[in-house]
DNA sequence: CTGAAAGCGCTTACAG
DNA sequence: CTGAAAGCGCTTACAG
């Protein structure tokens, strides 16, 4: 046995007295392995505090046992903080492995031109999870390409006919819907959207187009005037508002695309001296966890995290043993708080 | 060529008419290996789309390029959300990490009882982050472990004398002290100290001292009937408050060990009906995102999580390469916003 | 139930 | 500057 460095299935073998490949099998709970003899190995193997060498059984089985989680992010490629959402899924995504007993590796992709090359084909992970923002266009044609290349992957986003591999996103349109449906419950008429409505931004977009169904449902049609393009930062909807007000449009409500635009709108309002919500309902998308501590209370449509993690995991496990997936859309929920109700 | 599958070095040696080992060099970018031939190799591997199995070659060299960033969870092991402050660290380490071309695993321990071992024993990893909240009385021994074993970690965490292996974290006596002077400054007299101050909990246990220290400073005694035992959740701070005023104790201020508790402490204080500044002003610790969303903001002490990343991860590498690392404390700095001054 | 043999795809002395 | 050889530590047919 090796005194330095650590034990190896050799230095077991030596020690319990047979030949290296009977302790692999008793390490893995092979039933060849006669029960006496699994034993004594198993207990040299703990006393040891012996690991397989997980670079000798991945490169032997091909396989990894990991998954990578690909993180990329378009409109702040400084430094900035990760939008809280894509955290809580990343969070979300590690539990899932961690409970099916994958490893992940997580990488952000701003700082790598080098894409799905990196993962799958350099044997690093089994299958690749893709979750991001950002123009969707331009990474459709990577999509395709890790198609066209046999890799493994689920990415986090709507699910748009004709799509390129499996994607996993939530009910978009019925949240964009919902949403408004509440508002002109509360009787609010003038409703502007904050966010982009592009199909540069097919979530975005989405969205929006639940909402021009619901004003429509309710007879109005959706007025240009009251779009204001906006990226998922607060600062993206503060300005929005600002945009609004200089105009001189005249709203009641605020669908802002995202949480993180409404809690920027929100702020923006409360400067002019406008309330929220008596003189402006303002509602957002996520239920990222600030939105419980604004004040009010922010109105929004809930995506639930906890499960897209396990669906992203699961349908990616099921990827790479061979089983075909489908692409799934999630139900949305709403939370509503104090920003959307006169009380 | 395999058809099948990627391409290995081999099928680029076949290809470019030289032997394997030359290919290997090629593209590690040894000087010992002819210009011309050298660009022949990189364009076939190009085109192949090769890439450097990393099995094989962390088998070969024995180490990884990948750390491993193991969070460890104490007071929720259920589902519930991850504290902010940690996420944010999380996304600071993963950049910095990124940066420095490793790979990061990152493992949640509350799932898995196998610690240390899991990475650096099985050659997951050159080396480990250990990064959570929880008794450290009970993490202390298996820090032990680590040291006895040679394994290459840092901590995040307070670098208490004594400490087994390399901590890094913040200056956590001086914020207490910086943010209690501020409340003092202020006028506030009485101000109650929500957080655990024991030897479980050292990072709390410090910003208690720091409080203390500037009370002292004041010529004030801490008063035991104003500290009151809380974990980093809102919900605590939320009951903490609650306990404070069903004795009938007096307070004009509350600092809470963390802005979770912080924000708890303040719904609590909104629904008794009192005022945020004017009748109790809250401070908090940490500096999560929320903290200048909640309303009023939060004032608090920030703690640099970039620079906490580029640190751990700096002083990781750095041991992994056999350089001697110390213990580091990184300064903090008050973010004081309406939830402590009185206009 | 067990062992001898082969091989996963690299990297690195060693020899030329 | 290049190649033949060895070996990292496993797993898995194959033979007994």
């Amino acid at each position: 046995m090796s005194i330095r460095g650590k034990a190896t299935s050799l230095d077991i073998a030596h020690l319990a007295g047979v030949s290296q490949p009977t302790v692999s099998r008793a390490l893995r709970g092979s039933p060849m392995v006669n029960e006496e003899t699994r034993q004594r190995i198993l207990a040299i193997a703990e006393q040891l505090n012996y690991k397989v060498d997980k670079n000798a059984s991945n490169l032997r089985t091909q396989h990894t046992g990991t998954l990578a989680l690909l993180f990329f992010e378009d409109p702040t490629p400084d430094d900035s903080a990760i939008n809280p959402f894509f955290l809580s899924m990343l969070g979300s995504i590690t539990r899932a492995c961690a409970s099916r007993g994958y490893d992940l590796l997580i990488s952000f992709q701003q700082l790598s031109n080098d894409w799905q090359a990196d993962y799958e084909d350099s044997k690093k992970a089994d299958g690749l999870i893709l979750l991001g923002y950002g123009d969707y266009l331009q990474s459709r044609s990577r999509l395709q390409r890790l198609v066209e290349q046999g890799t493994h992957f689920v990415r986090w986003g709507a699910a748009l006919p004709g799509q390129p591999g499996v994607s996993i996103g939530c009910d978009n349109f019925q949240g964009g819907c919902d949403i408004t449906s509440h508002l002109l419950q509360q009787g609010r008429r003038r409703i502007a959207f904050l966010g982009h409505a592009s199909n540069h931004y097919p979530e975005f977009l989405e969205r929006h187009r639940g909402y021009c169904a619901a004003l429509q449902g309710a007879g109005l049609a959706a007025d240009a005037d009251l779009q204001v393009d906006a990226v998922t930062t607060e600062q993206s909807g503060y300005e929005a508002v600002g945009a609004l007000l200089e105009q001189g449009c005249d709203f009641d409500a605020v669908f802002a695309a995202s949480d993180l635009i409404a809690i920027g709108a929100m702020k923006a309002l409360h400067e002019r001296g406008l309330r929220v919500p008596q003189d402006v309902s303002v509602v957002g998308f996520d239920d990222i966890p600030m939105a419980s501590f604004v004040n009010p209370g922010l109105s929004t449509v809930q995506q639930d995290t906890k499960l897209a993690g396990s669906i992203l995991v699961d349908s990616l496990i099921r990827l790479v043993s061979g089983e075909t997936v489908e692409s799934r859309t999630i139900p949305v929920r709403l939370t509503l708080r104090g920003s959307s109700r006169v009380v």
